[in-house]
Parts: structure tokens; C-alpha cells; sequence
DNA sequence: GTAGACTCTCAGAAATCTCCCAGACAACAG
DNA sequence: CTGTTGTCTGGGAGATTTCTGAGAGTCTAC
């Protein structure tokens, strides 16, 4: 099966390089562009799946480019990438149709999770939930909602998100470098004793809903979910 | 098959030279850079499957040095050096991509775990754990976890690395210096008696699950896991 | 505004690991 | 058999890693 095409236009090199770097690893075929001129040109000849588009460029806003896409017939779902105080109307105008997008500055894990809910609305096998199902875990992408045994639990934004980059990744032993760069935003300059925190917070949560410990601690490595065979 | 080509690039000449020595020993093909302009020209010229790269080099920092190769469109994979005490903002996003990082002192054996977890993931070859065999004993390289007959087995880092190295060289009798220098921290400087408590707590904690003894003594010469006929 | 939720830091407690030592033990040579 | 040499293993001090509660600061919803 050949790879998905994705288009990352951004006139940042940090953030370009982030993205496709981490889009190529998720198994994406990328091309970048730094400008609306390159973007539209790249957007019609290379012909992606799907563009992760900056509202802010240099030469056009992300509204100007998809408005000349659209009035060429060509209808590739967009992701935004807008600044988090950017004006809500002018979100909310980006956003029609498959559209969607997420505020600077983002989770390398936030970004993949709404391609994949994009490109999964856009494609034909549209309809059914996305979920993530590890032993008696439960996720339900669509829904953000976590369920164990059935019992559905609350979760914060980043517990949310640390238990599915761990779900998605179980068996696998996640350091707490890699979780970091995964699940928090590429401008945290924090500790990793934040990990250990959320861990713990999710621990709390979930263990006693559960008839076994779901995290297991990897001393010196890292954390793991482990899907029981 | 023609050998792996990997690229060391570090300042220091011990390092250096530590690491191409047991890189050439291990079957790569080697060529060193002791600055970012020489690591560039290298990957340039040289196309190395990946590089191992120190994150403080005289010249340029690592993340300067793979921004450059990424904007050349060189995208071989990195495995970065940095210090234990090194500022969080310089390891962050160390992982993303199929890149990663270990932390100076290291062990060689470490080295080479993750050079092979690197290229793995970056060849076709995808998607199933790296497991190690022998006998009745079963490394998942993912997961960190041992198991003999099936049974889950816990244990320390270094007890696990050891273990490693000796399930990896089986049927070869390594000796207990050879243990050191590729299981120790390469800074390590206490004695090899070391080696035998370790080996005693694995036989501690192996044994009573195994039908057999695992681990063999050369007496005079060192220690030795063996396949069973 | 105010209450509640959320994020993040910090620091002490708890758990675990590393390393060394020294006596017990086993293998080997003469 | 006996001494010598090499190996095994329990004990324990100290270091490291992880866990968790408390609290400060921020954001959100009402």
C-alpha cells in the first residue's frame, strides 16, 4: 500500500522539521512548503491526502489559500495550525467542512491523532468509532471518552492524552523522554517528574476501576501498558 | 551483504575511538568526525546508514547539525550523546522521528541495543517486537521483559543488560572483563567481582523458574549462556 | 468575581538498585 | 589429602529512582 501523501506548510523551519520528521516516522510520505505560493503549487501537483496548513505565512493566511484551493475544484482537508489567541471567528470560519485545527503550540501526539481522525471522516470507511482497546481499557477517540471494565472514567486534557500514547504504543516500553516529546507541548521545558505526576494521577483513576494495575513502572527504563495475552 | 555504514562524531578522542573500535568489532563500517562541519561533509559524501552524534561538539550543537542535514533532504537517523546532567530544553525532542539518545557514561552494549532498535524500525521490517531466544529463555527487546517457560522474570537494569548480553553471545564464552567493558558504564572503575554477584543474582532469580541452570561457569575463563542441543 | 478544575513544581518517603566486602564453598594441582 | 585459587552468595551502606501529597499559579465556567 503506498503511503499517505501530507502536505506541511510552515514558514518556521523548527516546526516544519518537527513535523515532518515525526509525520515521515508515523509513516506518512511529507512534503513541506514555507509559503501559500509553494502550498498551492505543491497542492496541485503533488495532489496530498490531506495539508497541515499554518494560518499565519508570510505571503497569504491559511483563508486566502484554501479559498483559491476550493475555487480550483480541489478539496484536500485541511489541519490548521493557528496561534492559541488567535480570534474565535476566525477560527471558527477555517474550519468548515472536513476541516480542523489545533492551537500553537501543539502535541506532536495531538497533531497525529486529528490526521488520523481527519483522513478517517474523509475516506469511504466513514461512520465507524475509532477505538483504542488494550485488555480492559477502553478509549473511544471520537467520544474522548475512557472506559474500564465498562466503567466509563474522567480524565483530564493530558491524563487523557498520556494514557492513549500509552495505549496506542502497549507492549512497548515508552521512556519518559519519549513520552515527554509525544504528549506535551514542543515549548514544555519542564522536568520529566511531570510524567511520574500524570502517571500517578492516572494510576489513582483508573486502578480502582480495574482488577489489575494497568501501568506497569519499568524502573530505569520507563512506563508500559501491557495488553495481557 | 555489504557492511552498515555508521558515522561517529564526538570531540573527544577516547570516545571516539571506544566507539569505533567496538562498532568496527560488532560488524558496522566506521568513519569518525570530531565537528559538526566534518560530520556534514561526511553524511554528504559518505551516505552513512545513521549517525551517532554527540550533542556538545566545539563547532555546531547536534540539533544544528541535523537541522542542516534534514534541510539538505538527509534524513538518515540519528542516535544522539548527551550528558546525564545536560538541561532538559537540550534533550527535548530528542525522540521524535526515528531518532533517539542515551546519556554519557553509557555502556557499549546499550550503544548497540539502540542502534539496532534504530535500524530496525527504519527498514522495512517493521511492526514485530525484536525478540532474543534461547532455550527456554525469551528477551522482548520492546518490553524489557524476560521470561523463562513463559514466566514473566523481573529484573533490575543491569541485570537485564547483562542477561542481554549474554543471551545475545550465546554459546561463546564471554569473560568477565569482556563483560565489563560492554554491559559496565564505560567510567566504570570497581572491580569484576562485580560480574560474579551479578551473575548470582540472575542465577538467583532464573534458576528456580528454569528446568535447567542457565548460566554456565568457565572456571578460569568466564561465563557462558548455552543452547540447548 | 468566585469556585472548581487543571497544570506544574517541589520535597520527603518509600522502594529499589548498585556496589563492596568477607566468609563459605568448589575445583584443581601436587 | 591439602593448600591454593577461583567462584558464590548473604549482608549492608549508600545512591538512585519512583511515588505521592501539598501547594502555588493559571484558566474556565458560571
Amino acid at each position: 500500500m503506498t503511503d499517505i501523501k501530507v502536505l506541511v506548510v510552515d514558514d518556521e523551519p523548527n516546526i516544519r522539521d518537527l513535523l515532518s520528521a515525526s509525520l515521515k516516522f508515523a509513516g506518512y510520505e511529507v512534503q513541506t512548503a514555507i509559503n501559500g505560493k509553494q502550498a498551492i503549487e505543491a497542492a496541485v501537483t503533488w495532489q496530498p491526502e490531506i495539508i497541515v496548513l499554518d494560518v499565519m505565512l508570510p505571503d497569504m493566511n491559511g483563508f486566502s489559500i484554501t479559498k483559491k484551493l476550493r475555487s480550483m475544484d480541489i478539496h484536500t482537508p485541511v489541519l490548521f495550525l493557528t496561534a492559541r489567541d488567535e480570534t474565535q471567528d476566525k477560527i471558527t470560519g477555517l474550519t468548515v467542512g472536513g476541516d480542523d485545527y489545533v492551537t500553537k503550540p501543539f502535541s506532536l501526539d495531538e497533531i497525529l491523532a486529528r490526521l488520523q481522525a481527519i483522513l478517517r471522516r474523509s475516506s469511504a470507511s466513514e461512520s465507524q468509532a475509532s477505538v483504542v482497546r488494550v485488555g480492559e481499557l477502553e478509549i473511544n477517540e471520537d467520544a474522548h471518552e475512557v472506559s474500564v471494565n465498562g466503567e466509563v472514567v474522567d480524565l483530564s486534557p493530558t491524563e487523557y492524552q498520556l494514557l492513549r500514547y500509552l495505549a496506542v504504543n502497549a507492549n512497548r516500553v515508552l521512556t519518559k523522554a519519549q513520552i515527554l516529546d509525544h504528549v506535551w507541548e514542543y515549548d514544555f521545558n519542564g522536568e520529566m517528574g511531570i510524567v511520574e505526576s500524570y502517571v500517578s494521577y492516572l494510576r489513582k483513576k483508573l486502578d480502582p476501576v480495574s482488577t489489575k494495575p494497568l501501568i506497569t513502572t519499568k524502573r530505569g527504563v520507563g512506563y508500559m501498558i501491557k495488553a495481557d495475552s
